[in-house]
DNA sequence: CTAGTCCATGTTTACGTCAACATCCGTCAC
DNA sequence: GTGACGGATGTTGACGTAAACATGGACTAG
């Protein structure tokens, strides 16, 4: 498979020469439609797309020619003609998040309700090269809108920009006010994690923080500080891991030793690694440590103990994000706000007061 | 957000009317790129593809002049002439488990690599409506080949058929000899799970299987089967799960009743629940009951304890799919074969020898 | 020195759709 | 009865690209 890609932004110098095939198998045209049914094309684009002046029995025999012939607008044709692809396209480094994953599925399924498809484009690790080939394609890419998944300093540091006048939305990061963004309301669900720790009675609470590159787990780790400040109790040694459960084990370990009561981490995946190194340890849970996390996946219903966590609205998130960078791209208004989804904690067996 | 779409496949009945807004800020077009660099359009198409025959004065000018003027490729225009979108669809129910997003990200990685972009077809719970209007917008998505993420027979159930012309291949599922389809080795892995209980010294091993109606399922239960018998054992009662860990946790209990010494759980996520089951009844894995799980999961590290599991290679599977549906683009190839992607077991913590 | 070649580049045209404008015909008011 | 109006339908052209064909100049062989 040869290829033939820009390799550069705005420049094209492409390496290998193959001529695509010859199109496939010329497909029904709009013409084809209007001489099987005695009409003009245009009269067909009519009935196409729904607009009024048609009589009834015009539209009919349209519309049998149509079935007849089996036929399906061309959307290149269509997209040239209009300048829209009804495509929104997704950014992101990876589907090996939670996060990532459900906000990307419900992104696809708002989008597809407002009969807008979605091409995800994937960017490998911030390599600068990995990075450049995809974003460079991106300009060509047949894309009216961009949903970003990605920490936009990211972008940054792989130093490309994204062609004007596509409007942009970023999802679940910082967007240097560049863009507007839809964030899960990571603060108050941090602050809702802790308070609760608190409320049960536990002196203070150690945290199990994300990579500090993330901007999801800065903030996350923030508000847990902030929160402990406020209620006037001793901030601990951060914990640090890097989203997985193995990096939760691994710190886990470190945790155990400690005398911590109550521990929020700030993900699930690394709460289950956390658990399965406090039991090693033969510390309890939620008997001699409690323990918070933070998504929700489907799992931690069935993690041991089942895990009290906040409730991330993924489907929200998506829903939003889509429905702003419609509205951006129909009215192209400019207000570079952070729109906040709310949390929720939800309760279950992994907390409990401290050990008397 | 009104919408024009057709709601029915072959005609044309589309309801609300509003005209899209005229089409964005006109961007650089080869001719504006030409009359800068003083040269023919068509020169500068030979340049932007890569064609031989431009002497490398005029190409340096040419490349300069897309550089200033910051031309992009419009792929509308393109792909109408080329009667290709250089994308391809990836149509799938949901992202909830670990098998489909992974699958999907390897292709989206592999289509990238070969400048192909990837368009995510999600199609909502088999309701015959929703999957309809999916499927009915696919005819005139803007798509060279689709891959499928589901069994082909959900799509015979939504009567609905795929357009003609464009290639067609199934990862993971059945395709009844109509699409070429390209697996995991699920009875491979299976057998290899329960041979190695056996191999232990297990008497037999129970099987928590997946739903009924997936496929994949249904080949790891018979291979789970056949393998039992071949070697003498006897078969016991098949439980069943939908893949999640919390249906792994209810069965579990149920199978904790027994005096089963060795489970052999469909996926990793049911293995999860079923161990905090055997745990809550108080059945110690793996001295007591061994497990194994399927999928591999990145969180399987990090279970309590690690658990033994049937590592799937999904980037591989992705990697083939984007090969081969290109391939039969390219060629229109037509053999309906399966191919199958190997496995291996992946030993950890788990399974033990039964107790004596 | 001329005919033939080959190569770089230019010109034309078609891809399918849809907006804009043109046409045609019936109806109605005067 | 005639002109004006309006609704249904047709005709034209443009969107940006790239294949096919055309041109023209340089070089080579005889």
């Amino acid at each position: 498979m040869t290829e033939r890609i820009t390799e550069d932004p705005g420049a094209a110098a492409p390496a290998a020469v193959r001529p695509l095939p010859p199109a496939p198998v010329r497909r029904v045209s709009m013409a084809d439609v209007a001489r099987r049914a005695g009409v003009s094309s245009q009269t067909v684009s009519r009935v196409s797309n729904g607009y009024p002046g048609v009589v009834e029995a015009t539209r009919r025999q349209v519309l049998d020619a149509m079935a007849e012939l089996g036929y399906r607008p061309n959307s290149a044709a269509r997209a040239l003609r209009s300048g829209r692809f009804r495509t929104i396209g997704v950014i992101l480094f990876s589907l090996s998040t939670t996060g990532n994953v459900r906000t990307l599925e419900a992104i696809a399924t708002s989008a597809a309700a407002q009969g807008y498809a979605i091409t995800v484009i994937p960017v490998e690790a911030p390599t600068q090269g990995g990075v450049r080939g995809a974003f460079t394609r991106l300009g060509e890419l047949a894309v009216d809108a961009v949903i970003l998944l990605m920490e936009v300093h990211l972008l940054d540091a792989a130093d490309l920009t994204l062609p004007d006048g596509v409007p942009v939305v970023v999802a679940d990061s910082d967007a240097d006010d560049r863009y507007p963004v839809i964030d899960t309301d990571q603060a108050d669900g941090s602050r809702t994690a802790v308070q609760h720790l608190l409320d049960l009675g536990h002196r203070t609470v150690v945290h199990l923080a994300g990579p500090e590159q993330s901007f999801a787990g800065q903030r996350r780790e923030d508000a847990w500080r902030r929160t402990l400040t406020d209620a006037g109790c001793e901030v601990p040694e951060v914990y640090r891991g890097d989203w997985s459960a193995w990096s939760g084990y691994e710190v886990g370990r470190e945790i155990a030793r400690t005398d911590a009561t109550a521990v929020f981490a700030a993900n699930d995946q690394m709460a289950l690694g956390l658990m399965r190194a406090l039991a090693e340890s033969g510390r309890a849970v939620p008997d001699d440590v409690s323990v918070v996390g933070f998504d929700d996946v489907p799992d931690a219903v069935a993690y041991r103990p089942p895990l009290t966590t906040i409730h991330q609205d993924f489907a929200e998130v998506g829903r939003r994000c889509v429905e702003l960078v419609l509205q951006r791209l129909d009215a192209g208004a400019a207000d570079h706000g952070t729109t906040l989804v709310p949390v929720r904690i939800v309760e279950r067996a992994s907390t409990a007061p401290p050990p008397s």
